[in-house]
DNA sequence: CCGGAATGGTTTGCCGGGAAGACCTTTTAT
DNA sequence: ATAAAAGGTCTTCCCGGCAAACCATTCCGG
């Protein structure tokens, strides 16, 4: 080895950027829409309570969601009724959205898809083996009111609320962080989780298995079918950018 | 259920922090420090040479150089072959210093400290599941230097490197960001891995194990050698601040 | 039907962090 | 002794973000 130093030098005196605050907003803003805190149709809150829950100006708040705006990911009405909704018909698998912001960076996403199955399957394990009986209630009762969902919205919410509530039975709000971070990350806020309605039975039967299995403390049947589930994920996504990457090049 | 909603939105809504240029350059060379990248006595490069390199003004260097100066983690001469020199006295388990950055997060370093193990575990698994021949090559060497290391300092940065290696191995360069994220957030940039000289044969024996393990693909056991190896990283650290805290408030 | 309230839209002024660069001071290699 | 290489200081400028006031639009309620 011997001169490690070098190579490893470079991690510290790369280039440095730092994100602004217009751009922390429009990530957390995406970041609650890929955790479907806000579904198409629905209303964010107004400027000037958004800017006091975030802590920053209305200056900024305008300007993440002009950014937004220009991303067609939220339609502004004006008046007293008026405020920014999440646009109705969004379509995440439009080509040239996918193009635009997931095409350029297909490496990097193809390392965080596998870097995400490794880590829910960690998140998995470790609810599994920690394991209380108020984590276990909580996520049977999320399980019961995902299989009892009807509209697609619903079955959407319950499905992040299980995944919600196997990062709270971890009881490590550490770990829950960046799992969130992986999410965005990979989906870029495109709400891309694989939600195809032909797929429902598999997914109530996968959440089911997932959630038996931490419930029962099995950490390594627990590990695998997250690990499986989100493999699927990655998989969808891969798909989309293949195909949006071949319409725009055809020929390659 | 039914509100999972309200408990979300605190998620995307909570009042945001964004650091500044100067925190990112202390970070970094906190984090350079962690790794062992620059050893006491060592020189930092000169500010001008930092800032081109870190892509930042000189200002913001010497702004971050002052904040390290004040926590005495280096000390600054002035005139040719002058510069920032890694402080040679540099106690880590100064009570004065853990209690200041460490005992305030104490239970944030809990959370760290055992998800640190497990994304251990995730990164052993990993590069024994990947485990190309290229990476194997390496890692037996970079082994071998450390078992040839004599000084004190040689061990580190063997140490060091090994763990850099096994981040190659994975092939995914995410994985081994965040890794290195922990790592600095878990000691704060204070180098506490745990470098007890009387446990060298301990680590050199570890070391081995691991190696071994992801050179022959034995997934479960590089993992679980990982894992223990980080929790005794852990408890080393919990020690310390308890013993900190101890000290600060004694008849708790 | 109308007036007020709640919302987005616009403008202005201000401040502080950071960038850029010139110049000074200290030390030391040659 | 001199010049080079480092840190120390100062000035200037710019931009992101904050704050507050005010305008424009819509719609709810009386």
């Amino acid at each position: 080895m011997a001169k490690t130093g070098l190579a490893s030098e470079a991690v510290a005196m790369a280039p440095l950027t730092v994100p602004t605050v217009v751009d922390e907003v429009v990530d957390r803003l995406l970041t609650a829409l890929a955790l479907g805190e806000f579904v198409p149709g629905e209303r964010l809150p107004a400027e000037r309570e958004m800017a006091r829950l975030l802590g920053v100006s209305r200056s900024t708040v305008r300007v993440a969601l002009t950014r937004l705006r220009e991303g067609d990911v939220v339609e502004v009405r004006r008046g007293r009724a008026g405020g920014a909704f999440v646009t109705q018909s969004w379509q995440p698998e439009s080509a040239a959205a996918v193009s635009r912001t997931l095409v350029p960076r297909r490496a990097e996403i193809e390392e965080l898809g596998d870097l995400r199955c490794r880590y829910e399957e960690m998140v998995a394990r470790t609810a599994a083996e920690v394991r209380t009986v108020a984590a276990a209630d909580e996520l049977l009762s999320l399980l019961d009111a995902f299989v009892r969902a009807r509209t697609p919205e619903d079955e959407h919410r319950a499905d992040m609320a299980i995944h919600e509530g196997v990062l709270r039975a971890t009881g490590n709000p550490q770990m829950a962080a960046i799992s969130r971070e992986l999410l965005t990350r990979t989906s870029l806020g495109l709400s891309i989780e694989p939600y195809d309605r032909d797929l429902y039975g598999q997914a109530v039967s996968e959440h089911t298995a997932l959630v038996t299995a931490i419930v029962e403390g099995r950490v390594a049947v627990a590990g695998a079918i997250a690990r499986e589930h989100f493999a699927m994920s990655a998989r969808t996504l891969r798909k989309v950018i293949s195909r949006s990457a071949d319409i725009h090049h055809p020929g390659r």
